[in-house]
DNA sequence: GTGCGGAACTTACTCGCAGTAAGTTACTCG
DNA sequence: CGAGTAACTTACTGCGAGTAAGTTCCGCAC
């Protein structure tokens, strides 16, 4: 009985630990964009994987785990493509326009990344939560430190007001992103970080003087 | 055997449907608002209630069912203080600020209220999802109307920019809701209505001249 | 080579919870 | 008082997260 069929010429044996966490990471990213995370079951991803669901629990300790780690990677490409777009703006206001556009554009050409993005907000408990409360922060902090960029240098800062008013546009280009996906015919990042530009320019020139 | 033990002088026997709906409403209105959805089983709500789970189940279907129905009521209460708010302004600047302190008060006078609301973007599947939408819809027409109200008679509306500009709104009063409700020494209704008026206040002129 | 230590991987479970089938108890009206 | 029905229960199924206890394979010392 030593020639039990096994069909395949290289199936794929034992990989080591690095390229194994990665095979899994992508297939992960992929189901969960797909189906969100209630939809997905961790036998999903290991049978999708040709791996067994314990394997995954060993390298990722549990589904919120495994959910966190894709988010990790998308949220820093994200974090990373607008605060580029950001820094390397000429003055401030090109900064603002510049940055949604980034934002808006980046959400657009990663669709599915932008589903576990979303599908953060449905983790309210748990150690996910947190984590995702990271990432928030890091936004609103880049957000608030544009605020305080466009600032008089000597000025006393109200730290609430730059705090309402980064907390403010975090929350408006997270739902206008959720629109654009669901929307028939969404208009054009340009389009959306134009008007954008144009509602919230002024009010942080009253910022300013206040 | 007629004279079994059962204690209590009048338990809480059997209520007619209508009482029974109403009591099994209240109590998961504030275990959900306690714990989470995730956090909330059907058992849960059923002990607490004195009753048994198929009876919740014959009542409101599911589990979705039932925390909708919580969402329903609560979402009415806060469209209508909202809304009552903004018709009672004389005037568009004042509504806006009426509106928002509206919101930010009811959310502080109905913290586990706002923890339920909170709990909907858990809810990204299922039919819950679309009533969900529809609330937010309704409150996005709210604001819509107001910014259109706003608007010189003749002009032509560009609704693209009157969408973008609602769904920001709508976005950004809800991740300061949040952001008040987690933070330690949050500002006051007043502040935080005051400021963000004064964010958007300008940039509604703005698009009034576009 | 041969044996041994550890890393990669699996089978075969438990447990918690949403949802259900099939019945039982008590009120009400002819 | 009996028949019908609304209110309610016991006792399950099924699915999916998480785990205990192995088994197989590879590299390396001797």
């Amino acid at each position: 009985m030593t020639s039990t069929t096994v069909p395949q010429g290289p199936p794929k044996r034992r990989r080591d630990r690095a390229a194994r966490e990665r095979e899994i990471l992508e297939a992960a990213e992929r189901i969960f964009g797909e189906r969100g995370y209630q939809g997905t079951s961790m036998d999903d991803v290991a049978a999708q994987v040709g791996v067994s669901k314990p394997l995954i629990y060993q390298y990722y300790g549990s589904k919120d785990g495994l959910f966190l780690a894709c988010l990790a990677r998308l949220r820093g490409q994200l974090l990373d493509t607008v605060a580029d777009a950001v820094m390397a703006a000429p003055d401030a206001e090109d900064a603002l326009y510049v940055g949604f556009l980034a934002w808006f554009r980046f959400l657009d050409e990663h669709p599915q990344a932008w589903s576990v993005l979303v599908d953060e907000g449905m983790l309210s408990a748990g150690p996910a939560a947190e984590a995702t409360d990271e990432v928030r922060a890091a936004f609103i902090e880049l957000i608030a430190t544009m605020v305080r960029m466009n600032l008089p240098a000597g000025r006393p800062v109200d730290d609430d007001e730059v705090q309402i008013v980064a907390q403010s546009i975090s929350g408006a280009t997270e739902r206008l992103a959720i629109w654009r996906t669901r929307a028939a015919t969404p208009p054009t990042p340009e389009k959306v970080a134009r008007t954008l530009q144009d509602l919230l320019w002024q009010g942080l020139h009253t910022l300013k003087t206040t």
